[in-house]
DNA sequence: CTGTTAGCGCTTTCAA
DNA sequence: TTGAAAGCGCTAACAG
């Protein structure tokens, strides 16, 4: 690093190097001309401070920490742009730590950092995670964390997550005002609270618009393929088949696109299927399909610009629990690059 | 930050500051109780070296940045987890960067990565990037540069990229070996070197099968999906109508389907498409599409592998220009998550 | 084997 | 309005 530094400068200028060091800073305490000269010969150098300096000093760094269990996904990808672009706007770097839906991988990157090397950090837990402890070690050295999509009930921190009961309960209204009148609801691991609140809101968006609620309509699927492609067959050769599908992750609906395919049912003309996606497979159910998009770029945003927020310290020490963003119902277009 | 230091460990343990950091790193200069009994109240105390200071230290932050175009976009994404991948297998951490596919931002960031705040920079130009003078200043301050996918002739660096020749001959091969006797291919501008090179791949394929070249079956689309369509539809019309198509980019798979939607034709049975993707769009065409992918996973890593062989300098400083990884041809399942 | 010392480059009192 | 000086926490000569 051939780099100038503060005091290269002073000596050319013939000023101290905390002059220059204020006058950078565009420090009140600086004469105009003085300041003139400094940022003359600044540029002309080209000088750039050492950031590790100054975070040694400050201690602030000035760089958050992103971890999440994936990048390999729409939806992460999404948020992390959402977060790099507020991070940006204030001057914040963002260092990315994947977990790879690894606790062991996820307590690692958090004690890590513990080192003070991350002001703050902005967390997506990783499925299995359980014990929160690593977590709450990062809260005790005061570096502030905010939760994403997946959140931790365990621990005090903003959590941003997608309001999951309205979106269930858009995406039922949509089919139903589309004319269904039958439609069914695929749901995954009826653990994850996600699930829960989605069908949740199925269920209230059947009430709202006087659907009758049946319960052979609603498919609780797992994590086998096979299986779940067998019922969704079953329920559409029953004599309950429906002519809307609510599927309530996108590779059920590819399922469901599938099995109409083996049945030659034509979607959307027979059956409107309506799905959360990130991603951009849904464009080829029908080239006008409609998804449920979680918000996941608004969400990085909001997650970052609570972090920021407490980073600079506004006193606003109201532990805001819980921004729900909502979901966003997206007709899309088939717009993919290479 | 109320972290614990160096000197408060060297109080309590009666040693000096540089005996516990030598301890710390296991110096074959401290004597093995020492070690011990340094490790074990590290550990006890949770200590965590400060990295900024270590940094500031030794003029090196163990950080490299990774500059890329979008995230939202499978390629990338997958690029990112190798190189986060390898990154923290060497205990590198990643500072993420996103141009927006702007050069203004592209040039705003490397000259902020002259600061010193990383060792070496992995990066992919924004498509407009033509004067590359702010990466020109990055080497020069001895900053490392690797580029990968969209690479710059203009600089003399590493570079991984596909090969988009062998790609394009591998799918064109493996088209005319599963049956087909008159492959189209869909090219995109042509004023893109990887376009180029795609065709020549595909034209070299029917040669070596012995296979005529036809030019009606090539066609160059452009950015507006109508006329694309149309041009496609054509095709599909006359009395050249292909039976395999290689598509360049996904989204003209994707209007190929469209098309043979419309014409009542099926893929694969009556004609068979292969595209390059890193989406999970293709997995829709048919259960058991075959897609050409890029190998981005792959390409991060050996970008990443190169970068850290020169940041610590082995000593070969043979500037291993142009790594050529090949695409891989893969039979994708529909894996998706939400 | 261990300690002393002198910084890395910057910020920030405290004086002038 | 400017300067001198004391560190931030760690590393690396150089001594012992």
């Amino acid at each position: 690093m051939n780099s100038v530094n503060l005091k290269q400068l002073a000596q050319e200028l013939n000023l101290s190097v905390s002059t220059v060091s204020r006058a950078l800073r565009d420090s009140w305490e600086i004469s105009t001309p003085t300041k003139q000269r400094v940022f003359d010969l600044a540029k002309k150098m080209n000088f750039q401070p050492n950031p590790y300096a100054s975070s040694l000093r400050k201690h602030r760094s000035r760089t958050i920490a992103v971890v999440i269990p994936e990048v390999a996904n729409n939806f992460f990808a999404l948020a992390i742009k959402g977060i790099e672009t507020v991070a940006r706007e204030k001057g914040y770097h963002v260092l990315i730590y994947l977990t790879n839906e690894e606790v062991a991988e996820e307590m690692a990157i958090a004690a890590s950092l513990q080192s003070g090397r991350v002001d703050g950090v902005i967390l997506s837990l990783c499925g299995s995670t359980q014990d929160t402890r690593h977590l709450l070690d990062l809260q005790q050295r005061n570096i502030p964390l905010v939760f994403f999509d997946r959140v931790s009930d365990g621990i005090t921190a903003p959590k941003v997550m997608t309001n999951d009961h309205e979106s269930g309960f858009i995406a039922t209204e949509h089919l139903i005002k589309a004319g269904c009148r039958r439609v069914a609801h695929l749901t995954i691991s009826m653990s994850l609270s996600i699930s829960h609140k989605r069908q949740q809101g199925y269920e209230d968006g059947l009430r709202r618009y006087d659907q009758p609620w049946d319960p052979d309509l609603v498919i609780h699927c797992g994590s086998d393929e096979e299986v779940n492609y067998r019922m969704i067959k079953e329920l559409f050769l029953s004599d309950k088949r429906p002519d809307g599908v609510f599927a309530s992750v996108e590779k059920l609906a590819v399922q469901v696109y599938h099995v109409c395919r083996e049945l030659g049912l034509r979607i959307p003309e027979d059956v409107k299927v309506i799905s959360f996606s990130n991603l951009v497979t849904a464009s080829l159910l029908s080239p006008s399909l409609t998804t449920i998009a979680q918000p996941a770029y608004d969400m990085g945003k909001e997650a970052a610009t609570i972090l920021f927020r407490r980073l600079e310290k506004k006193y606003i020490v109201v532990p805001e629990d819980r921004v729900m963003l909502p979901a966003k119902l997206e007709v899309r277009a088939s717009t993919m690059s290479s």
